[in-house]
DNA sequence: TTTCGACATGTCAAAACAGGAACGTCAGCA
DNA sequence: TGCTGACGTTCCTGTTTTGACATGTCGAAA
């Protein structure tokens, strides 16, 4: 439900057409909320019948840019302020450590070796995203540098857990 | 896709109902993959059918008790040793903050304090869970414990990068 | 001029997820 | 005896997500 807000807020930025979306998603939201091509279309369709975007400019090939609508930051600003957040937390690597005694010790052991390895890849990986943003003193770039933080801070968390975790292993 | 897994590795332990999977999701699971009764239901009918899991016992109410089978136990296995896990982390708590720039400052300070405080709370859900468990040294014990250390490093994480993040917000 | 990669959107089927309604049973207790 | 609360399953409706397939355009380079 809440990819319609991603979008809303993406959007509020400037406007863009899907397949613009679709790259800033990658580069950035794709860490909070992963979405696909089809799931992006069909969200821009339906917030267009809503009233909540608008296609402001018709490019070459088709491209349908959309702009928010003022009904649309109206609904940004509600979820963003009125919408208690909800932890979904789905999390496969959290669940498989609760069943770490159906596989051998040693097993064990090497899957959260992996997982100390896997975090500090992506530990590795944010911090080169940092490097490659020149950041200014915009809202935005605040935004960003938060949510990027979040990342490094999780992942240096984790990579001390599976570490303690691997040694609780006997 | 997971959730057969969860449902799995629960009845490694030993048979149970949907009722009692149920229960037990609640007290342990749920944190790490939240499900409800009807997926729950609908998932060990396929289990079923998919020779994974089998009916050892009928009981009163209609009751019927489930156990793994071999096949079970290999697929569980299989998922723990060679599936890569993948990050899904859907997170609208950490979406919303790309977007703080739409809200005013007090409002974007005010969503992460109260970030801080459900982080807070949490942590002492989970210290209060801790408390009511009588640990052992039994393997499941030890799973329990490393996951349960993995909540409450990850909200005392939180609670410090939502202090932090609030204090960027001028 | 052809070809190729980036641009750009749309549709479909299947699975997963969410929430609840509907139905019935059993044990204990007032 | 009748009530209540815990036990226990099934079905239904609707949305979200995934992944693949289909379709076509434009610009630049070979």
């Amino acid at each position: 439900m809440s990819l319609r807000h991603a979008l809303l807020g993406l959007l509020s930025e400037r406007p863009a057409s899907g397949y613009d979306l679709l790259k800033r998603f990658e580069t950035s939201l794709a860490n909070a909320w992963p979405a696909t091509q089809s799931q992006m279309y069909t969200e821009l369709s339906k917030l267009a019948d809503n009233g909540l975007i608008s296609v402001s400019t018709q490019g070459p090939r088709g491209r349908k840019e959309y702009a928010l609508t003022d009904e649309g930051l109206a609904e940004l600003r509600h979820w963003l302020t009125e919408i208690k957040p909800q932890r979904h937390t789905r999390s496969d690597i959290l669940l498989r450590v609760f069943f770490l005694n159906v596989i051998t010790p040693d097993q064990a052991r090497s899957y959260l070796t992996e997982l100390m390895e896997l975090s500090e890849q992506e530990h590795e990986a944010l911090r080169r995203l940092a490097d490659s943003i020149d950041w200014g003193d915009d809202p935005l770039s605040v935004n960003g540098k938060i949510a990027l933080e979040y990342g490094l801070r999780f992942n240096t968390m984790r990579r001390k857990w599976a570490a303690w975790a691997a040694d609780q292993i006997r």
